[in-house]
DNA sequence: ACGTTGAGTGTGAGCGCTAACATAGAAGAC
DNA sequence: GTCTTCTATGTTAGCGCTCACACTCAACGT
């Protein structure tokens, strides 16, 4: 509540336009627009003095004025769950930063958010006319919305296991495989009973997961239980436990689709007096933070995100430039620590 | 490897633009562009003819041109640590909604990725014309690197204790009174040996912490023990436990700069067959998900994230708009779990 | 000497929008 | 009935950049 002479933003004299450089450097406009974009035309000379008079007036160009001109924004757009899930939230950051170097800003909405259905987050998009979209754990609904899109918009989508991949470019992070190792490490152990609390059915990931699961129990000739539903939080973990306990035939480990619906499930057991992994092995999926400090420390599966977040840009950025981007199958791998052990 | 038609993005015939619409509703393209953005001073009927033809013809203006033509971008820009902690990850969203319901989109970046530097963000805000800039989870640098140009750009910072404050806006959350409440709570309990581990001393959040620990301790008429340097992860909670143990005075409790650091500490203890809240007492702060989960459940301290993106969205809309923003300041509250007991 | 090349630079138009002003016509004042 | 006022709409000139093209001048071949 202090008295005192506010700072007020002064609309700065004027910034400086390319005319302004030119003038200073004694070219013409178009000069100062070729040393920043196609520097190699411009003798050395005239470069530098461009160069110099730019520093000078501290002259930035304006990029409004540059996408109306080349009618590209150089904007993509990323839409994310609009949660802030550990392995989403990782991708994103690893997108913004491959696609900042590679002369791309991103603009971030979430589905989900505030009510906001995919339709406006996408009208959003398209109002911004972003050059490319990119869908960080998509759900059926945000899949359907974009779909009737990609076929004029580049548009790269993290997930496995998507219906009528074309024409949406998939970076795909093989997540049935990595649920097959998970479940294979606890065959390995001797368990013939593996439970499976899934995610929300409307994501991907949650399906590939779930779809992982099955395929290893079927190959290894064992009955396939119904997966108890969950989501992707500790209390669903918490509140399936219950579920696991009550099967007919009692489980004696549980694949989690995450590490927190693992989390949730291990305090359930605990509580109930089951220790693990002596009296239920339990894996995970994510290798969240904290997962190798839990007690026990949990056997999870790891994604690459900053490699996902990378080669989505790479996918993109490929599309949006003409190229023809290669597919490529990430694999997840199995990180082994204390809540599995040898089936009793 | 299939050969198969490649479905090439066609240049679509041409986007329309405004004076199609014009031609289209048999006006002119200002009372198209008067309908857009001033809607009430044309006739309803007129207004609804310029209405069917964009509908019908699917058009949508161009915001670059709009942003040459009117000098503004309404672009904001949000600088995070780069890292997807609990806390600035979920802050980070609400004010891409708080954004996007006010009419602006967020560009954000990440200082710390890839090396890039607090001043290469900075730059790269700078050339996208963002009329504000959000800066979540400051680091001393970071704030350092952004001063400069608070007096020219709107500039919100969430952070309490930051040191000459002008010309930026706070928008705070008062780390130092949930740190005193987590303190206070377990001095109530009886504790009288309180360690702190505390945050990565650059971030204004982790010595806001800090303090208040350190102020409750002091008004409590105890001596103040040097913090145990930590960090924001499980690993930096792990190791710091060690230090904790060997302590002159052994604690009978400690607060934890974040729940990870806790659930490490947690961890070490639990291996070397102390118990949590009997043997000693943990707070933690965030309330990260799972917490509740933890075994024991962590008491925390609870920030409303959502308020806090939304309080500096409107904090920076105002500034940007002209107006005076009111200060205030968030308290965080206590969330009283399992993992602190009686002192023995 | 002449055209021919090509490297380096300049000129003008136009991207799609909004701001400022100009205009037309209806409504009201006297 | 004329003058003013107000409402609704049209006209013009940019915003700052890039594109397409025009130009200049050296170097070179014939």
């Amino acid at each position: 509540m202090q008295k005192g002479i506010c700072p007020v933003i002064v609309s700065s004299p004027k910034l400086p336009v390319m005319t302004d450089v030119a003038a200073l450097a004694g070219v013409s406009h178009q000069t100062v627009s070729r040393v920043l974009n196609t520097p190699e035309l411009v003798k050395p000379d005239t470069r530098k003095q461009v160069l110099d008079a730019i520093e000078q007036l501290g002259y930035r160009r304006n990029l409004s004025a540059r996408a109306l001109a080349t009618k590209r924004t150089r904007l993509i757009g990323v839409i994310d769950s609009g949660v802030s899930y550990f392995g989403p939230g990782h991708t994103t950051r690893a997108i913004e930063a491959a696609a900042r170097s590679a002369g791309y800003a991103t603009i971030t909405a979430g589905v989900e958010n505030a009510g906001a259905k995919p339709h406006d987050t996408l009208e959003f998009f398209l109002n911004h006319a972003v050059e490319g979209l990119v869908i960080v754990a998509p759900t059926i609904d945000v899949a359907d919305a974009v779909r009737p899109l990609a076929g004029t918009l580049a548009t790269v989508v993290i997930a496995t296991g998507l219906d009528a991949p074309e024409p949406m470019h998939v970076v795909a992070v093989d997540h049935e495989q990595g649920a097959r190792d998970a479940t294979r490490h606890l065959l390995t152990l001797g368990h013939r009973a593996i439970a499976h609390i899934a995610g929300p059915d409307n994501w991907f990931d949650a399906r590939a997961r779930r779809r992982g699961w099955e395929a290893e129990l079927r190959a290894a000739g064992l009955p396939v239980p119904d997966p108890i539903p969950g989501g992707w939080d500790a209390r669903d973990g918490y509140a399936a436990a219950a579920r696991v306990l009550t099967l007919p035939e009692r489980p004696t480990a549980v694949f989690a689709a995450n590490d927190l619906l693992a989390l949730g499930l291990m305090r359930h057991l605990h509580e109930v007096g089951l220790r693990v992994p002596d009296d239920i092995a339990v894996v995970g999926y994510d290798d969240s933070e904290g997962s190798d400090y839990f007690t026990p420390s949990l056997t999870t599966i790891r994604q690459p995100f900053d490699l996902v977040g990378t080669r989505a840009m790479s996918v993109l950025v490929k599309t949006i430039e003409g190229g023809n981007p290669s597919n490529m199958l990430i694999v997840p791998t199995l990180i082994v620590r204390e809540s599995c052990g040898a089936a009793r």
